[in-house]
DNA sequence: TCATTAATTTAGCCAAGGCTAAACTTTTTA
DNA sequence: TAAAAAGTTTAGCCTTGGCTAAATTAATGA
């Protein structure tokens, strides 16, 4: 078993990743010093799990992706698990899975997945990595590169920026729902969207975190 | 926030005392060497948390206490959380609680508390300290120490031996149970039990771990 | 009671995962 | 294209929580 410390290591990569991430920015995601993980970076290295080109960066290995992906399994379906169950907030989701992804045995990850009906998404509209790490193919589009004037389901947005995530429920932009981009603002800062029928202005920093799939159903 | 070895470490004092635990005992059931129980028990000793006097043994102090209860909280809340959403086996149920209990946090802890009604006891029939430690008096006595010909209502089995376990809930004794002992075995090592008409022999070592209440609700 | 045995503690080692300070690359800028 | 700045790595230290081997204390039995 992986320690909690070198699964978070993991999860960061992925997240940050696919391309080579620095140590300065893998050190800032994970709250410690640029010599820490520059240290773990090598033995992760050594177990095989990242590949890393000193002053260059560190990105997963296959083997390293699996890992990841577990891990990001587990975080999704607790999520799911605990905003089904209890009913927590969405900031208090994503701190409660963050501690409890690395307690959980494959007997419990798979309860929990069977329970749901083995979900694809969590309730941010991320999508959940299979049990051995399959991942389906992300048709999602920011927000920012979708199409104009196409109805569009918003499938994910941002779990870790509790704030933007406020403002986007109290504009109904939750996943799920249905939108049109009718134009760009003149400055182009900013997009038209158009909701029930109402348009709302969302700026390029919030629509480039928001995700959205031209498919019917989600 | 105290590690999970510390976690450990109070709740096994917890479970094995109140009196003085010797260093062994408590090796052996964390399964670490003597010296390392040894060590721990002086670093919890400089933190307040056991008193400890060298070769005589070690126990809780009422901060030690609080801790211990605490964790011991946590996990009985999981099993009865787990047990009611998901189906798993009371195998299972143990490990998993075992695994999740260092993980939970008091917002997570309070929310689940209310989301099974703050329950007073976990699906083996034992108490659940409150969120400060407060622990309902037990007046729950060994089926060895328990009036004879008088309905008991079985309040706990134990939940760490599944064999014993397995066999209790073929014999249908489970928490909830009404039972009366009609006597005892001629040669005194076993009781006598009556169960919905049926007489059941228990053995003395199985009903010394098998807990019962006069009173009517459990 | 005194020697043997059993339990406990101490001493010293190790790995993981942090840290700071110093050294070394790479990038940027004058 | 050098010098300064920024980023990265190395060196060396710390704490936690394990371990074994050796020393010490307590308990037992002849």
């Amino acid at each position: 078993m992986d320690s909690v410390a070198v699964e978070n290591y993991l999860k960061s990569l992925w997240q940050l990743g696919p391309e080579d991430v620095s140590t300065l920015e893998l050190a800032h995601h994970l709250d410690v010093s640029p010599a820490s993980a520059t240290k773990m970076v090598k033995r992760l290295t050594e177990k095989g799990l990242v590949s890393h080109t000193p002053y260059r960066g560190a990105s997963l290995t296959l083997t390293g992706e699996k890992k990841a992906l577990s891990v990001v399994r587990r975080h999704r379906l607790l999520e799911t698990f605990l905003s089904q169950t209890l009913k927590l907030n969405s900031d208090q989701l994503h701190d409660e899975a963050e501690r409890l992804e690395h307690a959980l045995s494959p007997e419990l990850e798979s309860a929990i997945s069977d329970y749901l009906g083995n979900p694809v998404r969590d309730p941010h509209g991320h999508l959940i990595p299979g049990p051995n790490g399959e991942i389906l193919q992300e048709y999602d589009l920011a927000l920012t590169e979708a199409p104009r004037n196409v109805v569009l389901t918003v499938t994910q947005v941002p779990d870790r920026n509790s704030d933007m995530l406020g403002w986007l429920r109290k504009k109904k932009i939750i996943p799920g729902t249905k939108l049109v981009i009718s134009s760009e603002d003149k400055f182009g800062d900013s997009l038209i969207i158009n909701l029930n029928g109402k348009d709302k202005k969302i700026s390029l920093l919030v629509a480039g975190q928001v995700f959205v799939s031209v498919e019917e159903n989600i």
